[in-house]
DNA sequence: TCAATATAACTAATCGATTCACTATTTACA
DNA sequence: TGTAAATAGTGAATCGATTAGTTATATTGA
């Protein structure tokens, strides 16, 4: 025996089921004592609307799905807990698809065929669980193109970039990120400033690098070619380059590092050849990871919008759920630099 | 104009909704013509089923919700992970909330009933969907008792503590994974073993404490009372706690932080005195949190199994669902210790 | 060959809401 | 006071599937 059902109000109350439909939705005005019946037989029975049989009428689930590359990626939670609060503060659940990319396709992108009909099946699956809005989330800003567009159900974009003017992305801004945190350096009276790169096709790593070279020549700073060093995101090719940057004649006086994963590599470098951070070197990082509070001194790196990514991302779609017409198609959230003490004018 | 449904195949195969329904669930044998016939027709019109209809129809959604105190507490995305992995395959869906109460209730034990019915509004939003179970992932194992068990659906607890033997729970060893590290130590030929505790009133806190105490007590070495230290959880209290412990007439030549961020803090006092480690003290921290193995020497620890809490909870409860009589009410799953470079013998 | 049985397919009730079209009642106004 | 307009309430169709009960057809064995 299952739960009251409708019906079995309106015979409690006295009332026809759609003077019951219409107390609890407010479409409606019922007279006073009516309504009060109603609510009381509601009370009494502890009655609650079975949301199926809404949708199954109305063809409206109220749940927004969420498709994630990988729930463990760093910033995945974050941008989930926006969209999660912005979404149920409107009334929506979320349905979670975790496609458990993280290890697979990860930087493989000769693979990419496979990783988009990946990403569709996620995207097949929550169309057949009838959502009324998909969410995709992108661990890192790649393109989107030939992804299935699910007709009739809007889909916006967290974190990754799209040319297709039709579809909605949040992003967060890597050039000017990049520019803000190397002009903290210039400002500390900086000269001799080297960078850590990541992936080469990344186009992270493309738009840090733009950021990094438009403030040095702004600045009117000459960056040597081996200056310039490229990793692979990881802490041990943080340690490696940041061992060869010692390792020049003029070595630098500051690195930008282009994660904070990597920047734990520098301090390791710099622990190894007995050299204070910040007194001998200058260290900054990427993504404000948690290990950036717990590396010794604390670490000044750039802090990503994630949770406001997701909060924008949300409220982009249920902007487009109703119907309104300006929607920015692309947009992108500045970030914040944040500074410890890893950081310091050079001796 | 929406998608197909079931009496338009029915129409274009020639047969009744009857023998399409039949053909797609394999619930019924149909003549290999007709049953031709209708799958034709479903790839033609690129049919599918309306699950929300099925589920008003079956009173069954497929949906499983997964409560989460905070989606941002470390262990959770590799739960969340195992369940959603779990389910899929058995072709569940993962309805998620999140109650983010990382910064709210955070153990503050005496506003337990107002976490209580945060809890239990959570729950009844889940049961609102029509969800055919849930699961409560706790961030630290806490009391559970006046949660509201909602009829008719079961719920399982992953990383939660409960006596209620109606109630399934799954979570991880404690006192023998802090017994396990503490023995790490010993073997390495260490006497003197200090600890630095977190929370006074948690339970992960008192079952880790008694596990280090049963190894020493094992192995016949005193711990004295200064070498029990109290900290917060947090990075600073690492660092202080650590700087007391080094302070001492005869300080330990180990420590054993229970987790990884004081541990983090135990190495910012190390370097602070040019204490080397693993040469001039040994440290091990708990939870293998990415900063292990971001710290310089990495850092040697415990890893907790949550990927498989989470993949435990999910198949429990499929059990459950499945109707099966015997399933472990309380399960407990054992860790692992991960050794890296941050112990050594003592000089 | 014919009744008995097995198989294939269909008809229609059902799940629990929403909402259009309609009736009955009250209110407004000339 | 009488008619038009506004308001409150109801009946019943509908959303799109599942499945029990029934009928039509094919198969079997005596």
């Amino acid at each position: 025996m299952g739960l009251a059902t409708m019906k079995e109000i309106a015979e409690l109350a006295g009332v026809s089921v759609a003077t019951v439909s219409y107390v609890l939705s407010g479409k409606k005005k019922v007279s006073p004592a009516k309504r009060e019946r109603v609510l009381n037989a509601v009370e009494l029975t502890n009655y609650k609307l079975n949301t199926i049989a809404k949708s199954l009428r109305t063809s409206k689930t109220e749940i927004i799905g969420v498709l994630v590359e990988d729930i463990c990626g760093l910033p995945v939670p974050e941008i989930v807990d926006g969209i999660n609060q912005m979404l149920s503060d409107s009334g929506y659940q979320v349905l979670l698809n975790n496609l458990q990319l993280l290890n697979k396709l990860y930087n493989q992108y000769e693979q990419l065929s496979q990783y988009i009909s990946t990403i569709n099946r996620g995207i097949q699956l929550l169309e057949d669980a009838r959502v009324d809005g998909i969410i995709y989330i992108a661990m890192h800003d790649r393109r989107i193109d030939g992804i299935h567009q699910p007709v009739n159900i809007p889909l916006v974009f967290a974190y990754a970039n799209s040319d297709d003017p039709a579809s909605l992305s949040v992003s967060y801004d890597n050039h000017f990120s990049s520019y803000d945190i190397t002009q903290h350096l210039i400002q500390l009276n900086h000269k001799r400033i080297a960078l850590i790169a990541g992936h080469t096709n990344s186009s992270a790593t493309k738009l840090r690098l733009s950021g990094f070279r438009a403030a040095m020549n702004e600045a009117g700073l000459h960056v040597p070619q081996e200056y310039i060093r490229w990793g692979d995101w990881e802490f041990h090719s943080g340690l490696e380059q940041t061992n060869m940057l010692l390792s020049l004649k003029i070595p630098p006086t500051a690195i930008v590092a282009m994660n904070d994963v990597m920047a734990a590599g520098c301090y390791a470098a710099a622990y190894k050849r007995k050299l204070s951070i910040p007194e001998d070197l200058s260290v900054v990082g990427f993504d404000n990871q948690p290990v950036a509070s717990f590396l010794y001194p604390n670490l000044t790196t750039v802090a990503l919008p994630n949770k406001k990514i997701g909060l924008t991302a949300a409220k982009h779609l249920l902007w487009r759920l109703e119907g309104r017409e300006k929607i920015p198609a692309n947009t992108t959230l500045p970030c914040t630099v944040i500074v410890r003490d890893s950081t310091a004018p050079p001796k």
